[in-house]
RNA sequence: GCUCCGGUAGUGUAGUCCGGUCAAUCAUUCCGGCCUUUCGAGCCGAAAACUCGGGUUCAAAUCCCGGCCGGAGCACCA
């Protein structure tokens, strides 16, 4: 099995499903699970150094490492070679047509006028299109199929054109101005890496068709292919990468990690565990049927990943001052965990405490709250209220809400979601969490970016 | 325009290859109820589907034909 991207972005959503899936046959089946980098369009799609290597940590984080990593454009030369093949034999011609004039022929099943001169020729025109003697746009070397096929998309397609502009690695830079389309290096990696099966989106299904004129051309035998359909998320519109990157460049979005966006970093850094990634691809299946659905099915299985380990604190957003009279000091024990065993927190309350604005806006003088772990209050003006006693059954009696709270002393906090930022005050020992996923109580799972002076957080989900 | 795929509850999905065991699986969402010092989880319950029309057959979600709807390809992108 392989994983087959263009290192032109980070790893999405998208990418996920080729990862996890091809992967996890492996896993089940056995076999080898192949990262083959088909960075071999220089100027459209052009690679970002950078991207490689996130590509594989990316892949490691998703428990998917693969046994071998191939980059196409390490192996100009392979395919140089199997492309003279084919023109020796015959199969392969240089066509100097412009797009607009083959298109013409192709559409009315005509063949080109370079079609049927002699392999000889062909050889010669190759060799000088390695050579550089042909400048972009003016050549292509096809492969013939059936130029009368009943699906234009099938007939005598392009396998190499020239590019002039250097490749992004700097191994490989201006060393080639001949590079291969995706059919044909596809076509001979899959082979020559020994690929048994091949599953990927079904904008691929026709390549199968295309590239089996070559197999049948080498005497090969083709993969057993299945293709998946299109996935789109109802939180995402759509969204390519180059789009992506230009937004970023424009500055609409803080990098590659930005919480709004569905690449793989930022949903690392929101606190989505690989696990459920995996569970949430490989549960969607492989069907050609083309899939809508909501981020809710990756946060479910999220949260049950997360929910035991997450930490609760308090977190108040918008919030205001409460003066609470007739209360002694107190100690308060929280426990961080509401049904599991992982030990308290302290917090020391003299006579105020900050709560969310939402929580006492419409609240009348007379009206009983319950500080969450704490103590009851009863409303006795604007930011003021009355110590009411301890026992939460009274409280419960009279039907008071319980509300939680943070220490006038705590520390600053701003959380980074999808839909803007949250800022408000939090517990201080939130600032012990970085990197961990948290619950903020009432509010969602969070995950602590960082903490100096102020708290980052990125919102998981709820 | 030509060509290729697909269509099972709100959303995914199993079943389709090899017709009966399907009065159709599982998950999720929504709605009730229980529990709970947040949210969530958990437990109980409810609602909810074979795209339509023909054909073959004793029997069709499953096979065949046609319609409708959706997606993809027809690049010197991947």
């Amino acid at each position: 099995m392989r994983f087959a991207p263009n290192p032109n972005g980070p790893p999405t959503l998208g990418s996920t499903r080729g990862i996890v899936v091809n992967s996890e046959y492996v896993k089940k089946y056995g076999g080898r699970f192949i990262i083959r980098f088909d960075d071999t369009d220089p100027v459209t799609k052009r690679p970002m150094p950078e991207a490689y290597d996130w590509y594989l940590e990316d892949c490691k984080w998703l428990g998917a490492e693969p046994d071998e990593v191939v980059m196409a454009s390490d192996r100009l030369p392979i395919y140089y070679e199997y492309a003279e093949k084919l023109i020796k034999a015959g199969h392969a011609y240089v066509c100097t047509c412009t797009r607009e004039e083959f298109k013409k022929l192709k559409d009315n099943k005509q063949a080109c006028p370079h079609r049927d001169t002699s392999p000889e020729h062909h050889l010669h025109e190759w060799k000088r299109m390695l050579a550089g003697d042909y400048e972009e746009r003016t050549v292509v070397l096809r492969i013939k199929t059936d130029i009368k096929h009943k699906d234009p998309a099938l007939r005598d397609w392009g396998a190499f054109r020239v590019v002039k502009t250097p490749h992004p690695r700097p191994e490989v830079g201006d060393k080639y101005v001949v590079w291969p389309l995706l059919d044909f290096e596809g076509a001979i990696e899959d082979h020559l890496l020994g690929m048994t099966h091949i599953i990927r989106g079904k904008d691929l299904m026709d390549s199968e068709l295309r590239q089996k004129y070559v197999y049948d051309y080498l005497g090969w035998t083709y993969p057993h292919t299945s293709h998946w359909g299109r996935v789109k998320m109802h939180e995402f519109g759509k969204f390519s990468t180059s789009g992506l990157r230009e937004a970023i460049e424009a500055g609409e979005y803080s990098g590659w990690d930005d919480p709004r966006l569905p690449t793989l970093r930022a949903l690392r850094r929101r606190g989505i565990r690989p696990e459920a990634l995996r569970k949430f691809f490989i549960d969607m299946g492989v069907g050609e049927t083309d899939v809508s659905l909501s981020l809710d099915n990756l946060h479910a299985e999220n949260r049950k990943l997360i929910d035991a380990d997450a930490n609760r604190y308090f977190f108040v957003w918008d919030p205001v001052r409460l003066d609470i009279s007739g209360s002694q000091v107190t100690d308060a024990k929280l426990p961080l965990h509401p049904s599991v065993d992982r030990g308290f927190r302290e917090i020391t309350v003299e006579s105020s405490v900050l709560v969310c604005s939402q929580d006492i806006s419409d609240a009348k003088p007379g009206d009983l709250f319950r500080l969450k772990d704490l103590y009851n209050i009863r409303i006795t003006g604007e930011g003021t209220a009355e110590f009411a006693g301890r026992d939460i059954e009274t409280m419960k009696k009279e039907g008071g809400r319980i509300i939680h709270w943070a220490p006038v002393d705590g520390i600053p906090v701003k959380v980074l979601t999808p839909d803007g930022e949250i800022t408000g005050i939090g517990e201080a020992g939130i600032a012990t969490e970085v990197d961990r996923v948290v619950q903020f109580e009432r509010f969602g799972y969070v995950r602590i970016d960082s903490a100096n002076g102020e708290v980052i957080a990125y919102f998981t989900h709820r």
